[in-house]
DNA sequence: CTTACAAGCTACAGTGGGTAGAGGTTCAAG
DNA sequence: CTTGAACCTCTACCCACTGTAGCTTGTAAG
């Protein structure tokens, strides 16, 4: 039987941030002692491990409680785990490609200021005119 | 003399979104119709696509705010602004760098999965054991 | 000039994923 | 038995919006 905080030392996590997982029904309710603390098992302890080790892999908590209630289910095909990773792994490359665009043009700016007075400079010059800048980034104004 | 809906058009922005904006602080208050409706001219038209274009940039409304503050002093060194786009393109590059292991690693789930039933899924293995994962995102668990 | 209705207004709540603090109680070591 | 670290609940806050409810204003057609 774990403590909170025994639990949150050993997972990473903040114990409000568990607290904040049990409100929103991802961790159980566990027992509590006469005191009215909370005290946890091992499997509190594995549930944990996982809903933090599949944020630091950037599931949303949504995608995690539905990979929780599959893991639950041992025999059913692994179909639908896999399409929920799928998933995560087309958001993490739209999201890498959109920031790689990022970080040329915001190159590109600096590379090409003259470091003169901020009338002159390119940085400003571009983020006040989207046709001086070579990103994608949607075609409003 | 724009309403906020023909600024909202042209700057590709929610209405909603204007009056946040104005309510932060980051666009001035306009001047009303009568009738208690803002009207617009062409320099809030201006500063506003500045704040969006930036936002699609990726910088925060914080640096913005401190962006729209050096532009609007022509004569000054540039280097502030130079700074603040140095941190926003280091800030990118340190979101990259984690966001290319995380689609390297869950490239690899996804690759290495039976595709069998939940109990074997390799995806919902590595979610529970970091140590069968190649990403390093810290050492909690 | 009336009427219809799109577009505007304020105020407040909610999103995701937590984090911080106030103010009080419990547990465990010494 | 005392001390004090760790626990408890509750509330509010962060960013950058977005949505809703309930009302008022502006404008163009008939
Ligand atoms: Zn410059
Ligand atoms: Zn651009
Ligand atoms: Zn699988
Ligand atoms: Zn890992």
């Amino acid at each position: 039987m774990h403590a909170i905080g025994t639990l949150a030392k050993r997972t990473g996590t903040k114990v409000q941030t568990i607290r904040y997982y049990e409100q929103i029904g991802l961790l159980p309710e566990p027992g509590r002692t006469e005191g009215g603390q909370r005290r946890y098992d091992d499997d509190d302890l594995d549930r944990l491990a996982f809903i933090r080790h599949a944020r630091q892999l950037g599931f949303t908590l949504e995608a995690i409680r539905e990979l929780l209630d599959l893991s639950d289910n041992p025999g059913w095909s692994c179909a639908d785990v896999d399409v929920i990773a799928h998933r995560q792994l087309k958001e993490v490359e739209a999201r890498l490609a959109r920031l790689e665009a990022l970080r040329k043009e915001l190159k590109r700016m600096l590379r090409e200021c003259s470091r003169d007075t901020v009338s002159d400079c390119r940085v400003l010059e571009v983020l006040r005119d989207h046709s001086a800048c070579l990103a994608d980034h949607g075609t409003g104004v």
